[in-house]
RNA sequence: CCCUCGGUGGCGAAAUGGUAGACGCAGUGGACUUAAAAUCCACCGCCCUAAAAAGCGUGCCGGUUCGAGUCCGGCCCGAGGGACCA
């Protein structure tokens, strides 16, 4: 038979079954498992990045990421590591909400669809995920360990001495002042500690979804990054996670994390540590009486203090309050700006003289503090001083206003050398600032985790105990937040949760002493994050109900850092896999929540991920016709031609067109692109329904089988970059299989064509080459180039084949086995052909044999003046002066030099010879 | 403006500073076949050629080196991220 589509989809089907039945990939732990062999192994942890199942289903770009950790997850099985891998569903989210609004139907039943069939579309592909190990967000027990994290969170403070979250019973302690205080007064308190807390301060309100946002989740441009509606900076209570408080952690610790530069600077970025110093200015009013009130500034660049000119401070600053203008106006209108509007702005400058000065303490020279909004409230203390004979920005406010610019003063020398200085006089004193903001962490949403906490009649927080846990969401008559006009800012947002007031006002009794007492339960939701945040710790144990979120041996044997320091002992995942889209959001999330189970002792390493892997994208071309309109890509037909025969005229030749059209002459090939007759446009970019350009993993396992689609995607390039998706090139990765199934069965009938006997030599160099070469690729996760390889590998054999008729086992088991991570199914179909009764997965992956990688001799390029003129081939072992001797006997060589005079010959032995004449 | 990554045939791409274009797609020619498909074999950067040889070639300009796709400096272009952050 040949292994085409139809017999391929048989194998597929046969061997997912056998793997099922036999649970062939379920992982063993050390602890409940200790007889079995693969726990003695190293441990391995591979994940990829939590998907969410949306309703569209998958296209063929969708998968790329999961075969690819497959395939190293396979790789290592057969190299002597415990693998676990897994695949859980990241469930909670907004698009199963809005489809739920849209039905009426519950978000629940869309989001158990959606799964249902992104588990159908995978199961297809073969890939190796522990059964017994996979979960969703949303399910109870889950949700519970969610919430039971946020308890921690909320009952922790930042210790900056130790630098390290603690429980909050510590700081109590540290603190016997507050015996004294009200229950109000202490929660007060308290929320000015918590990891955790409830801030009253202006957050992202975005009407149009409805709910409050983080600041990741606002674009540049000010707008939601979901649904792209307006944001506006609203004042309101809501929930925050002192993530700041971890910022220099979180910088810091990228050192030792084996990601790309690229997301680390990305974070880095993002934390945006910039080291300066705050400086204290008296402040006078116009008649320069001193008032009380000092201005604290921050600058990064305290050696140019002589060089203040005036002071700006943010339209929110206290010190607003007591300008002697009249700045009500500026005020409200700067304050009432949006963020799309300030990004608009940037670059011009508003403000207004408030009627005060500031004293620099250098030179007592008067400074005129204006409020303008180039002055962030938000980062630094809400004021500078300013510079504008060295900052742009400053230049640009005093060249409106009409201030003074000092050109030539006299600076430190140093920034430190200033910061002495300001520190002796008592003015002021070096300093850190971070970027990153606390993250809001409440959303007026239904389809999200509820709080674990209730408030008393007074409106004190309390967390509900660990056994009162997971609260689960209530039934509501519907999932709708309240949203507003997208514009509409004085908007107020209002909870899906709170419709339900049997569920919001509960008698309950916390296990504090006090007894049975009325409650209102939190109405916000965790943002979708919340679950993304610890998901790879339930891996490891997906059932687990202790007393803590892991097993603490478990979470030892997987995730200890001492098996993956390859840049800095950060333990966690050894190889993470996923799109760059997280650089900044989960990825910081999930390090933030990890660090504070790390700090309380709940996991023993202080980073989730120790390698970091970004997947490229596979893009589409999609065609437009004249109208612009998309025409279905599958259909479209692409004619070349050669501009030679007959040129499409160029409208518009510019000089530049006209040059390189003559010097490159005739050969220039065009390509048009036709659908039913008439000629469309190719346009290059992602895959969508509506561009009609969508190609689907189960359509190509249908036409070519799962085995082609998995060697496709991972021969189409290096992983990490994007590429095109293209079709008719399937056929190339069928044909590899094809030939690699004409190498152990004879299609005409149906027999081994395997025998226990050797063949050449030569071959047998191939074989033990194109092993040594595919371990370092596959290690690297190289697919592409490993695949390559044994293409070169399946060709040789069948030359062998067709010599001598058959093929040697010890070549035909090796093939199949390297075969075996990247297309499993024919690997195991074969594998039992050959006469193997148990499953390939766990069998050893090919080794090296040493004699067969040393060569007698070896063929270098012969260069003059460093270009190639002839080749040379001699024994490895002779010498430079015998490769010299020999190149320059060479006749080519000889004629090639006319008699030149040789100056210098370069040889290095086994790679190249260059004469100098 | 700042940060990161890219730019190599018709296309996807290979290449520890050492014979640029492995491998795949498309294309061309051949074998097999009544024929087609499939398979197998060969060719396949540009230019000049009957064919070679020579010449030119990894975005552009310089540099380092016996030798540069690779290292260094300066540009151009593209993608992503950040940006009135003091």
């Amino acid at each position: 038979m040949r292994y085409d589509a139809g017999l391929a989809n048989k194998i597929e089907a046969k061997w997912q079954r056998f793997w099922k039945e036999n649970n062939t990939f379920v992982t063993p732990d050390p602890d409940s498992n200790p007889d079995d062999p693969r726990v003695k192994k190293e441990p391995y942890v591979v994940m990829d990045m939590f998907p969410y199942p949306s309703g569209a289903g998958l296209h063929v770009g969708h998968p790329l990421g999961y075969i690819a950790t497959d395939v190293t997850a396979r790789f290592m099985r057969m190299t002597g590591k415990n693998v676990l891998h897994a695949l859980g569903y990241d469930a909670f989210g907004l698009p199963a909400e809005q489809h739920a609004i849209k039905t009426g139907q519950h978000p629940r039943i869309n989001t158990e669809n959606n799964m249902a069939n992104m588990r159908h579309q995978l199961s297809m592909l073969g890939l190796a995920h522990d059964p017994s190990r996979t979960f969703a967000t949303i399910e109870p027990e889950y949700m519970r360990w969610t919430q039971w994290i946020f308890s921690k969170i909320y009952d922790s403070y930042f210790d900056k001495d130790l630098n390290k979250a603690r429980p909050i019973s510590e700081l109590i302690k540290k603190h016997p002042e507050w015996d004294s205080f009200s229950d109000k007064e202490l929660s007060d308190k308290l929320n000015e500690y918590r990891l955790a807390y409830i801030s009253e301060s202006p957050v992202n309100w975005c009407p149009g979804l409805g709910t409050v946002l983080a600041n990741e989740e606002v674009t540049a441009e000010g707008r939601s990054e979901r649904g792209n509606f307006p944001v506006f900076k609203k004042k309101m209570k809501q929930w925050s996670m002192r993530i700041t408080a971890y910022a220099d952690r979180l910088d810091s610790d990228l050192a030792m994390l084996d990601w790309t530069e690229k997301v680390k600077a990305m974070q880095h970025n993002w934390i945006g540590k910039s080291h300066g110093a705050y400086i204290e200015f008296s402040v006078t009013d116009s008649q320069s009486t001193t008032i009380s009130e000092k201005l604290k500034v921050f600058t990064t660049r305290p050696d140019t203090l002589r060089g203040a000119t005036f002071a700006v401070i943010a339209p929110e600053h206290p010190l607003v309050q007591l300008a002697t203008e009249d700045v009500a106006n500026y005020v409200e209108q700067a304050k009432a700006k949006s963020a799309v509007d300030r990004q608009q702005d940037a670059g011009k400058k508003t403000g207004v003289f408030s009627g005060l000065f500031a004293i620099n303490p250098i030179n007592n020279k008067q400074l005129p503090i204006y409020i303008a909004d180039y002055v962030l409230m938000g980062y630094g203390t809400g004021a500078i001083m300013a510079v504008p004979a060295d900052d742009k920005r400053d230049h640009e406010f005093a060249e409106t206003f009409e201030i003074e610019i000092a050109e030539n003063y006299e600076k430190f020398v140093s920034i430190p050398e200033a910061i002495k200085w300001i520190e002796e006089k008592g003015c002021g004193e070096g300093t850190t600032t971070y970027r990153l903001r606390d993250w809001l962490f409440s959303r007026q949403r239904y389809w999200g985790e509820p709080f674990p906490i209730v408030y008393d009649e007074e409106g004190i927080p309390y967390l509900l105990p660990d056994n009162m846990l997971p609260v689960l969401l209530p039934d509501v008559p519907n999932y709708e937040p309240r949203t507003f006009d997208s514009d509409d800012e004085n908007s107020e947002p209002e909870p899906p949760l709170g419709r339900n007031d049997d569920w919001v006002y509960v008698e309950l009794d916390l296990q504090d002493g006090k007894g049975l007492r009325k409650f209102r339960r939190e109405t916000n939701t965790m943002p979708n994050w919340a679950g993304s945040c610890w998901y790879y710790l339930r891996y490891l144990n997906a059932k687990w109900s202790g007393d803590t979120v892991v097993d603490p041996k478990l979470d030892k044997y997987w995730l200890s850092p001492n098996h993956n320091s390859t840049v800095g002992k950060s333990g966690g995942v050894d190889l993470y896999v996923g799109g760059v889209e997280h650089a900044v959001l989960h990825l910081l999330y999930a390090r933030f929540w990890h660090k504070v189970l790390f700090d309380l002792g709940y996991v023993s390493s202080p980073e989730p991920f120790h390698k970091l892997f970004n997947q490229g994208y596979i893009q589409a071309y999609a065609y437009t016709d004249s109208r612009g309109v998309y025409v279905p890509a599958a259909e479209v037909e692409a004619v070349s031609s050669s501009s030679s025969a007959q040129a499409v005229p160029s409208q518009s030749s510019s000089p530049a067109d006209l040059e390189s059209n003559t010097s490159t002459s005739a050969a220039k090939t065009t390509t048009r692109y036709f659908y039913k007759g008439e000629e469309v446009f190719q346009e290059y970019g992602k895959m969508g329904k509506s561009l009609l350009n969508v190609v689907t993993p189960d359509e190509i396992a249908e036409k070519y089988g799962a085995d082609t689609f998995r060697i496709y995607e991972m021969s189409m390039g290096p992983l990490d970059l994007s590429r095109p998706w293209e079709t008719r090139a399937v056929v190339g990765a069928q044909r590899y299989l094809q030939r690699l199934w004409r190498l152990v069965v004879d299609e005409e009938t149906d027999e081994l064509i395997v025998l226990d006997q050797e063949c050449d030599f030569d071959t047998y160099k191939v074989l033990n080459k194109t092993i040594e070469a595919v371990r370092v690729e596959m290690e690297n996760i190289r697919p592409n180039t490993a695949i390559s390889k044994l293409i070169v590998l399946a060709n040789r054999l069948t030359g062998v084949l067709k010599n001598v008729g058959w093929v040697p086992r010890e070549a035909a088991e090796a093939i199949v086995l390297m075969t075996a991570p990247l297309a499993p199914h024919i690997a195991e179909e074969l594998w039992q052909r050959l006469g193997h009764t148990d499953t390939i997965t766990y069998a050893d992956f090919p080794k090296v044999n040493e004699k067969y990688l040393k060569d007698d001799t070896v063929k270098v390029g012969v260069q003059i003046n460093g270009k190639v003129r002839s080749e040379l081939e001699m024994s490895v072992s002779a010498t430079k002066e015998e490769w010299e001797k020999a190149a320059l006997g060479l006749d080519r060589i000889q004629e090639m030099l006319d008699g030149k005079a040789v100056k210098k010959v370069i040889v290095v032995p086994g790679r190249i010879v260059n004469i100098v004449a």
